[in-house]
Order: C-alpha cells, then structure tokens, then sequence
DNA sequence: ACGTTTTAATAAAACGTTTTATTAAAACGT
DNA sequence: ACGTTTTAATAAAACGTTTTATTAAAACGT
C-alpha cells in the first residue's frame, strides 16, 4: 500500500491537501467530472493524484456506489475441460467490461453451493453465473431471485420464466448423433449416461429416442466423468450393441480406455461417438467424432446476457439457444 | 437484499432499534463479544437479527477492518489441466478458511498480468497466488514486495530470498526421465520443450544433461501445449532419436497425435515420456508414462504458506520443494 | 448600473460498520 | 457506610469515499 509520511494510506484529503483544493473537487475531478472546473485545478489535482500514486479506497468507494464490478460463478468442478473453456469465454468477457470473476469450484456438494451462494451475496457481487446442478430451485429462489439478484442458470436447468436462460439444442444434438450412427448401419446402440441426468442430457436422449426405437438402445450407467466412461465397459460389452454414445466426451475418454483394457478396437469393434467437443477429442487416437457445442461461445453471451440484465434489470426475460452439430472424425465407422 | 418497510436496505440500526439496544451493542455481540452482555440482552439481538435476517454490510466492514478474506490467484491458462488441479488445491485450503478465490487468467499476456494484479491490489485482497509466467519480476516488485502486500510465487519462479516459495524437484524430475530411457536401451533421445523456456522447466532439461551427454540429445523446439507437440513432430522424425521426452503431458499429448499421424507407433517406434502426471495420462492409449507432480498438494500447501505469511506477515521466507517420481505405463518400452 | 444567471468550488451529509473512551449502576470490601 | 472496582451498556469518533445543497464571484443582459 502506498504511504504517506506519517505511514499512513494516502486518501483523497492528502490529495487534496496537496493540491490546494477540496476533498470533494478531487473526487469530482478524477470520477470523470472534470469539465466543470478550470484547466488549471484540473491539472493541479491530476499532478497531485500522480504524484502521490494515489488508488481509491475500494472498499470506501463500494460502499457508496453500491456496485462491485464483480460477477460470481458457480461451477461443479473446474477439472472439466466443458467447465474450464467455459470460464474463458465468461472471462473473456468480463475483462473486457473490467468485471471481475469470483469462482466458485461447488464439487456437486449442496452445502458448498448454498455457502458460496450466501458469501457471494454478501460480498455484493453484481450479478450470478451458476452452472452448478445439484443446486436446488427453492436456493436459487430464496437467495438469489427473492432479493432481486441478477442471475443466469446454465446448461443445467429449465428457467421457466423466472430468469434469463441459455441452452444449446441438446435435441437436436441427440438426434444427431443417433442419425450418424444409423446412417453408418448400426442398429443397436448403446447409450453412456448416468441414471439421474439433468434435464439438458435427459433432452439428448430424447433426440436419439426420436430415431431409434427403445429396443434398439440399451442405456448404461455411467458418471459424468473419465471414470464413469472406464467403469461403464463391462456393461456395454454385455449388450449386443456395436456402437456408443457418450453423452459427453469424457464419458468417451473413459470408454477408449475401458475398451482398449478389454482388447478392443475402436471404430473396427466398437463405434464411439461423444458430446461437447472438447479439445482433447482431436487428440484421441483415433479421434473422437462428437457433437460439438460452442462452449466458449456459449460463456460469452452467458456473460453478455447477465452483462444486459445488470444494465437494465427490468428487461423482459431473454432466452437463447445455440446450435450444435455433428464433427465427424475417426472413431465412428461403418457396420463390418 | 432484505429490505426493511421504507424499501431500503437493513442496516444494524434497525437491529438496535427492534432489540432496544445501541448499535454498539449489537456490533459487539455479532461479533463475538457476548460475555460482556447480559444473557438476556444478548438473546433480544440475535432474535432480531434472525427475524430481520440482517447480514452486515461487507463494504462498510471491510472498510474498517481492512482484510477482505480474498486470495488472488493470477494463472497464465485455466484450460490447461495441470492449473485446473493446482486450483483445486488452492480452492481446497482456502475455503476451509473462509477465504474466496478470485480467479485471473491472464493469458500469457504480460498487459493483462499487469492489468489484474493492480485491479487485485484496488480491491484489497488479502494475498496473491501467482503461477503466470510472463509476469515480469518488476512488476512483482513494484506492486506487491514495494508495498507490503503478501504473495507467493509459484513453480515458475526462483524467488531468491524475497518471498515465500514453492517449487518441485525439477532438476531430480529430469533426472528420473533420462535414467528410465537409458535403462530401456535408448541412447539417442529427443526433448520437446519451448526455446525460451522457464527456469523450472530448464532444470528439468540440466537434470537429463547429468545423465545423457549432449550429442546424445536432440532439442526440439515446442509450446506448452498439445498443438506444440502436435507441429513438433516432423522435427523429431528428422532426428536418430528413439525416444522423446516431452517436458510437459501436454506436449506428450500432441505428441501421440502427431506421431499417429505421421504412421509411427508408441512405444513400438518411439517410446515417450511426459511430465506432471494430469489425469489424462491414464487415458491415453497407451497410457502415458511420466513423472508425476504433487499438483492437487501443491496447491494445498502454496494456499497454507499464504495463509501462515498473511497471518504472521514478519516471519522469516519459507521454501519448500516437493518431491517427484516416475510413474512407469506403457508408453515407454526396451528399444527393440 | 443593477438584478439575474452561470461558473467554479466547497461544506456538510451520507454510506454502514467497528472501536475507543466514557458513564451509570451495581457489587464489593472493610 | 462509603470509597473502589466491576459490570453492562452506550455515545461518539473513525474508516475513506461520493453526492447534494450551498455559496461566492464572475459574467451577462438590458
């Protein structure tokens, strides 16, 4: 911290006192007012500020203005590349509205996101990314919606009229990769997910439902994870499916090693198609064809939609969804 | 916000005034005074602080108290894993602590750098984490050891005698590479690692030097990430190297893609070794052997060292170095 | 030449806390 | 019974800003 002599913060009096002038015509001149004094006091307290390196008390400040120029975000767990290349687009542009990102890693654990809910609310941030499942509705209402907070659910939830909403087509996306895979003859599949999927991957399936008849899928349980995709082999050689989809990619890192373990080839045993795009699936031998999401893109107009609301929190609600499409590469091939 | 009937926000006068006390007696007792107070006082202000759910301002007692129980962390990419898990580290400690991380990615750009650690001084946080490279060692100097505020520097840095420190066993790490390589029989190898690389990083190369000789190195120019290893390739295979140690897992990622392309086979035609043991590797087919970094601890311990230096700002700089090990999969194999 | 408007600057209030110094009443000790 | 200490509580100052209302001086208009 910068001192003054008697080693104390310099504040706006030493400032003032400086530059022979009023507490209250420096704080005018450096918030931008600058036009409703002379030239030369300008200047003066300019020289003043300069010389004396003088930051305004953060804290002071917020107090008065009420805003924090902070935004928090709620992740499940900042390991997952979705989650990571996520924050970057929020952050991407954050920074350039001088916003700051308060993360928030909750690690599915209620208890932690309904603590960081309430530390971020007394914090005074400006505004909410959650991107967070386990958290509950009744949370998100009595903290967030109840006292008026700007917010954005992500991915996870259906807003249903009581915030801002983004989603990207995850129906379409489903009936994208069942089409890849019939068009390629497989007519049995099997489906890597887990049980009590969020409302977003249960919608997936409904895509690949719309082309597929029930008998022909046969659902396993898998965790949204490396782990899950590896642990959910056994099952998936017990069915007499010849390809799999994983309902997101690192199911599908977990499911080359599971198969590879167990002695088989992908595509020549097994076709493998995931979900997300995430940028280790060019990195896969073979690489993984998947249905790819924007998800950078996805973080920035999640930050630019919370961004408007700040601005103007009387808006009308606005929801958005984002295309995704079919990346065909080499891990899905045609049947023999 | 709770609001009280005029609409406005609920401050402590409120709370003195349903409890029929002075404000300073409510301070008190919220804030950990209770034994200077009657029972019965001390039960009138906690009922009228839970029936008006007043939360204290966190401006106006910051203001005051000066600490803001915040810790920046300043990291060059979150998309790269072995910062996602050092994160988690961080995350882990300080939120047993009731601290709030405020993530920075700074992008491997110095304006940004510059940028976020003036935004984070402005805002009063409590310390600073920094694990970005291109941070200049002025800059550090400037605006953290000129002005008191506590910090540590991480991984990429040789602190030398002006702050806390951390850092891994390099030098022992490179050695580790090396002996396993020649202990398979390969006597020509091949490092991908960047020209203008970090100092920890070169330690990693002087410990291969203390046991390979210098003709019998090939240095092969790469980023830090798959992409690099990837475009490295081509050079390598202009090499008489039969083995390649690729400085980071990232690199070695790119690495199995570029080599898959170009036809070779690991461990067949080249083996390969990584560094930082991310969870990646056990996915990898063939699971990638590397020396492993204590990332998950790193981060715990570097949170602590903060937190004890912030605590206890006068005592003596402490350094730490972590231990590492090889960790043997099947990406290495005897030549022939 | 004099009342009115504009300009340049400031004093004082406000933001919502914590902390220090003070006080009135009760308890104590002989 | 009366001076002293302890207890329970508070008034007032302080933290460092921004903003509102005010003022003195200058400029303006006829």
């Amino acid at each position: 911290m910068v001192k003054n002599m008697d080693n104390k913060k310099i504040t706006i009096k030493d400032v003032a006192k400086k530059s022979g002038v009023s507490v209250s015509t420096v704080s005018r001149i450096l918030n931008g007012y600058e036009q409703n004094f002379t030239p030369r006091t300008v200047r003066r307290v300019l020289k003043a500020r300069d010389e004396l390196s003088y930051e305004p008390d953060y804290f002071a400040r917020r107090m008065i203005m009420k805003e924090s120029k902070t935004i928090g975000v709620l992740i499940p767990d900042i390991t997952n590349p979705f989650f990571s290349e996520l924050i970057r687009g929020i952050e991407n542009i954050l920074y350039k509205e001088n916003f700051i990102t308060m993360l928030c890693n909750a690690d599915l654990d209620q208890e932690k996101e309904d603590t960081y809910l309430r530390e971020l609310t007394r914090r005074g941030v400006d505004g909410f990314i959650i991107a967070s499942s386990a958290i509950s509705n009744e949370s998100i209402n009595a903290t967030l919606k109840a006292n008026g907070h700007p917010f954005i659910v992500l991915d996870q939830k259906k807003a249903e009229g009581i915030s801002d909403a983004i989603i990207t087509d995850d129906y379409t996306g489903g009936q994208l990769a069942a089409q890849h895979l019939k068009e390629l003859g497989h007519e049995q599949i099997a489906i890597a997910m887990p049980k009590n999927a969020p409302a977003n991957i249960q919608k997936r399936l409904s895509g690949v439902r719309s082309i597929y008849g029930e008998e022909q899928i046969d659902l396993v349980d898998a965790e949204l994870s490396k782990t899950g995709g590896r642990a959910a082999v056994p099952a998936v050689l017990k069915t007499t499916a010849t390809a799999i989809f994983a309902i997101n990619d690192e199911i599908a890192l977990g499911l080359y090693l599971g198969l590879s373990e167990a002695g088989k080839k992908i595509p020549a045993d097994y076709s493998v198609i995931g979900y997300d795009n995430i940028d280790m699936c060019e990195y896969m031998v073979p690489q993984l064809t998947t249905i790819a999401q924007p998800i950078f893109e996805l973080g920035q107009i999640t930050a630019k939609m919370l961004l408007e609301r700040i601005e103007n929190p009387s808006k009308d609600w606005e929801e958005r969804m984002l295309p995704v499409n079919l990346i065909e590469r080499f891990s899905t091939a045609h049947l023999n």
